[in-house]
DNA sequence: GGCATCACCGCAAACGATTGCGGAACTGTT
DNA sequence: AACAGTTCCGCAATCGTTTGCGGTGATGCC
């Protein structure tokens, strides 16, 4: 930047004093009409941007949110992404991103850089390897508000805004007990997540509930290779599956892949739902019944949330978005 | 932030002045080992992190870089994204991410905040519906490097770093020829844009040079619904193709919706190859071949561009990374 | 004419860091 | 003892903005 212009310009150019011409601009009582015509007439010419640096030093006020994912290529925190950058827009936020990459370590510098940049605010997405999370409350106590959100800790107090996962979970369980379907293949994600317990506890708790004797089998994978690799492992088991259920989306491109591959017909030889956010399921044919988790509606929900903190309303709680079934043709 | 650590409250503590305490830190030579020692261990003690608003204000440098990218949600920016993440954080920078959503208001708006946050470069991909760049190029002027990537303007100077889309096409092109196929079905996307009128170039020139009689069938489209209607309807024809060729991610996953649901198999019935970044080809069974476009290389090398024209090494130029053929088994 | 009441504007101190310059205290030399 | 040369450190200005407070000139009123 050679020469921006600055409040000293401009007051210069009218023989005005540099908090005359700020408080025109900012349309101060005590300036008078013609006065602040004059200023913001040459602030207009001279394409005036107020420092946002300066600003921030004599108001310790930044305007900037951290936001930190484990990495923004995932399925699903692209659309979280998106619904953050409307909101900070609109509000007149900036957005600082990091990523973790799913390291602990990254995590612990990724917060140095929030407290270097004296963030307004952070939205936080843990590691499953994320074994303190000290540093964020620290964080939190010296001022600045912390919302955890998906992959959230299982500590007590702190703001938290989650997918349903329990309630996506339950409607997946009813919708495959609803078609009659007998013989399930369940896959779940790492067992070490709190989203893969609280989604495992709800989807087994619904076939106890409804007395159902052939209960689902449960796998667990680590990634989409895995759940291809289970996906074609039951096919050749003598009680073959009538109904996959996958977790995520990872997950249903794994198992995707291997129904293609044994040439299954959906939903006539398999039938398929999910739990997703809503794109991976349409791009196959028939489109895949999922249980719509939209990052979209989170993110929208945990600026509300952040906002509702700044402002001080401020009882620590978990709130979530709740999910709905999406028909495909796959079940 | 309550009260973070600064220079004068360890000055303080310490008995120093604030400038002894400010070149203890950065290890001046002035500046006693004894000195440096109680300095720095009490500034680790108290996790002091230099305030980057009064860094920024001092040194007139943000460390800062905007990008900005038509949505994040796209197939193809994430993972530019991700490689420009990994590199300002090996760089000390910081990244402040913005989404015009192809919409020119937002554009200006967004080069707004730029100029407000003082950002030291700015990434960018204008939107199919940019007129003018003036504004882009007073940034350039006033001493804020500009790299565009992937949406260039066609405008003379200015630094550009690109897909090779004609090296991509070309490929495309060739294997479609090597593999002789007769009947294709080429679809594009939005004419307007330049990544369009290159690739189109590119990939009839190849058949043009190998005198091919049976040219292929040009389609534009502007999303995937559109694809999917092009491909029934090449198929609704007498001629039905024996290839289809897909620009972008988005139209091939148009293409394939309509592939599954015409129940075509691949390559037996139709064989297909795109233009894609590896994601989405690599969903489908058997993998789509594509040529490779890899954002993360753009990325990667979009920033090596910006470090060089801060630097001063600063002639512009268009750069491009080439492409590879990634083989799947649809062709 | 004297005095209070406004409307309008400027002075100056902050915010936190960087940096040129000058200066005190010490060592060593003649 | 006087002086030069080091070593180590502090003073003060500066970046661009915000804001409390005080001040000037004009007006109105008795």
């Amino acid at each position: 930047m050679k020469d921006a212009t600055t409040l000293k310009k401009i007051s210069r150019a009218l023989n005005l004093s540099i908090s005359t011409v700020s408080r025109a601009l900012k349309n101060h009582p005590d300036i008078s009409e013609k006065t602040k015509l004059k200023v913001t007439e040459l602030a207009a010419l001279l394409e005036y941007e107020p420092n946002a640096y300066a600003v921030q030093l004599r108001t310790n006020n930044s305007k900037v949110f951290g936001l930190m994912v484990p990495s923004v290529t995932y399925y699903f925190y692209d659309s979280f992404i998106a619904a953050m950058e409307e909101e900070c827009r609109a509000n007149g936020y900036s957005l600082m991103i990091l990523q973790s990459g799913d390291n602990p370590a990254i995590e612990q510098e990724n917060l140095r850089l929030c407290r270097q940049n004296r963030i307004t605010g952070l939205f936080a997405c843990i590691t499953p390897n994320t074994t303190s999370i000290n540093a964020f409350l620290k964080l939190d106590e010296s001022g600045i508000p912390i919302i955890f959100f998906d992959k959230v800790p299982a500590f007590e107090a702190c703001n938290k805004v989650c997918l349903a996962d329990a309630a996506a979970a339950k409607i997946a369980a009813e919708t495959i007990i609803y078609k009659k379907k007998k013989r399930v293949l369940a896959l779940f994600g790492n067992n070490n997540l709190s989203i893969t317990q609280r989604r495992l506890a709800a989807f087994t708790e619904i076939f106890r509930l409804n007395n159902i004797k052939a209960l689902p089998g449960i796998e667990h994978v680590q990634n989409a290779d895995e759940a291809k690799i289970k996906t074609h492992a039951a096919f050749k088991s003598k009680n073959k599956p009538d109904t996959i259920f996958c977790m995520s989306d990872e997950i249903l491109t794994g198992a995707m892949k291997a129904i293609q591959e044994l040439q299954l017909k959906i939903p006539h030889d398999i039938t398929v739902i999910s739990i997703s956010n809503g794109i991976i399921p349409k791009l196959y044919y028939p489109e895949i019944t999922y249980v719509e988790t939209s990052g979209y509606k989170l993110g929208k929900l945990a600026f509300t949330r952040m906002m509702a903190c700044l402002a001080g309303r401020t009882f620590v709680q978990e709130l979530t978005v709740d999910s709905v079934l999406v028909e495909g043709g796959s079940i």
